[in-house]
DNA sequence: GTCTATATTCCGATAGAC
DNA sequence: GTCTATCGGAATATAGAC
């Protein structure tokens, strides 16, 4: 695969996560490259193609990543531990996550990215959910809510802590990274 | 105050919540209107002074909220109950919420909608922090984080609530609504 | 296959009509 | 004071050069 697409692809994701999907344009992505505008329809005819091919970019991270940490015996902590970490390094580097970028742009996405997204997010939501399920029966994590429930408020907590960090005070995430710890760590180990 | 330009307020605070704030654009309100993107001009001179117009009202509209509820004399149970039942209508409505919304655009603000923005949200966590505090000192709630942290946690499930919610099933939110509650009510209470 | 010159549409905004 | 005709520029996208 060309490495111009690659890294088209790379600054797209980068401006999604910075400027949201309406506040970017070709024009962004070409005069960081030096090219034309022109020349990034050439690999992504329409803003769209190229907003679905981020996502599907991000799914397959995501699913390599889950694949990475089974085959070297990470325990559910650990896994909560790394997903965690990826908002953390985005934390650090002042962008919010693709689901809360594109989220708010919902509305204004063609089929294919939407569906794209639902897919995404219908993925992360029942790892989590299977990760604390599975967690839960070893002790490693407590709770009372379902875990389905569970996942979907830790998802919540770190997509719009990204956003609420970035708005107020970029040190304000590592306290809802901390509360979502305490939350679910069990009574004897605090 | 003008009724055109009132409806030009509401007309853009929707388009904020359902299409993003790069999303929409004057001629959408003007059509809805049935006038001319140029008249919207006329009220608000640019987008940047419609948006912060917006989110001025918005704060208005929140303190106006917490006035009354104090007049009333609300418990702090009723006074968040009251507040999370905005979320609720947002969510049948399938709508996100400003901070939401306006966080994923925040680099693509000027700084009076920023500084506008940092203070609705800076209002609204120290509100709902003060609200958490006493109500625990009399026995409404039960959390073992800060007030600040467990505002921030709450505040967060509601914002990207709205937005899981509006990317997978409305009817989700309903889950997270009901986890806030979990979290907060007292042992003896459930 | 890779990129540029160019077209088209739409956006935010101004000058001026009523 | 209220709104319309119109502009300059930016956005997405196509046709065609190398």
């Amino acid at each position: 695969m060309s490495v111009t697409r690659e890294k088209i692809l790379e600054l797209g994701e980068e401006l999604i996560l910075t400027k949201g999907y309406n506040g970017f344009s070709y024009q962004d992505i070409s005069t960081a490259m030096g090219i034309k505008n022109a020349a990034v329809h050439y690999y992504f005819p329409s803003k769209e193609t190229l907003g679905t091919s981020i996502l599907k970019t991000n799914v397959q991270r995501f699913e390599e990543m889950v694949e990475n940490m089974q085959n070297r015996n990470f325990d559910e902590w650990h896994q909560l531990e790394s997903f965690m970490k990826i908002y953390l390094k985005s934390n650090r580097e002042n962008k919010i996550c693709l689901i809360g970028s594109l989220g708010t742009d919902i509305n204004t996405l063609n089929d294919p990215m939407r569906v794209e997204l639902q897919k995404m997010v219908d993925r992360i939501v029942s790892w989590l959910e299977s990760i604390l399920l599975s967690g839960k029966e070893k002790g490693l994590f407590e709770f009372s809510i379902s875990a389905h429930d569970q996942a979907l408020q830790i998802l919540s907590s770190l997509i719009a802590g990204l956003q609420l960090a970035r708005i107020l005070n970029k040190s304000e995430f590592k306290n809802i990274h901390q509360s979502i710890w305490e939350e679910i760590t069990p009574q004897n180990k605090k």
